[in-house]
DNA sequence: ATAATTATCAGTAATAATTACTGTTATCAT
DNA sequence: ATGATAACAGTAATTATTACTGATAATTAT
């Protein structure tokens, strides 16, 4: 079962009221200003318990790792949940998000980048 | 000036015309066959250098770092550029899109995202 | 309430991906 | 050809993350 600690307690809230997306180093720096003894590696254990839970997630599109495309037009990317793989998606882009968001934020946008993930066809099988 | 050299040739060669999005190590274990004493660094160096040039593009949203939210709901990120700062794209789902590009792939799309990469109006100033 | 069980912890060691350093080699402008 | 230096191989150092170990403390049963 599921016990209660401080340290998790603290980790969740943290997580939940800060808006900066914050890495678990950051995490782990914060909640030692009330926690002293905090160790980081609590601090990973419960993002990633609290994370399979679905109540933080994670930001990211990808794997961990840094992958390589020769091809530097824009398109889009798949990554299949189970067997890993990264694919293009071919001839399909989002158009005019560019523009929305940047009326929206402010931002001036050089780029965007879409990722999906799923099952591939032969995984499905 | 930029100089020629077997080494760089080979991997721009595999990385242009391989569609797998390979990783380093991938390249360095493939680059390897053909020159049996290239080392990992060299690799590295050269995915940076023909990043930096536009030859080749890294797939990445964010940056190398996890990152976490307390906001699980599915929204965007836009990343400033110059000053790092990862925010929230408030109110802006593109809809439709898991529906068409699981028509056009076959995979069954659990979930998608989005990145955006631009200046933010305070750094624009 | 007390003791037994075990989830969770702090602290530290281990991994894995990436980057930096060092002395050597090879390209190319002169 | 030769000298300057980009690029190299090999290795050490970093950085983010994960795993391990013995101690602590939250829950359960007595």
């Amino acid at each position: 079962m599921r016990r209660h600690s401080k340290q998790r307690e603290m980790i969740v809230n943290l997580v939940k009221r800060t808006k900066s997306h914050p890495s678990a180093e950051w995490v782990y720096t914060e909640v030692k200003k009330k926690v002293p003894n905090i160790s980081l590696g609590t601090v990973y254990r419960n993002l990633k318990l609290l994370q399979s839970k679905g109540e933080v997630a994670e930001i990211s599109c990808e794997g961990d790792e840094f992958r390589f495309d020769g091809n530097t037009g824009l398109h889009y990317h798949i990554t299949c949940q189970r067997c890993g793989k990264i694919s293009d998606v071919e001839g399909y882009i989002i158009k005019g998000v560019e523009n929305k968001v940047s009326a929206l934020t402010g931002y001036q946008i050089t780029t965007h980048c879409v990722g999906f993930r799923g099952i591939c066809p032969e995984c499905l099988k």
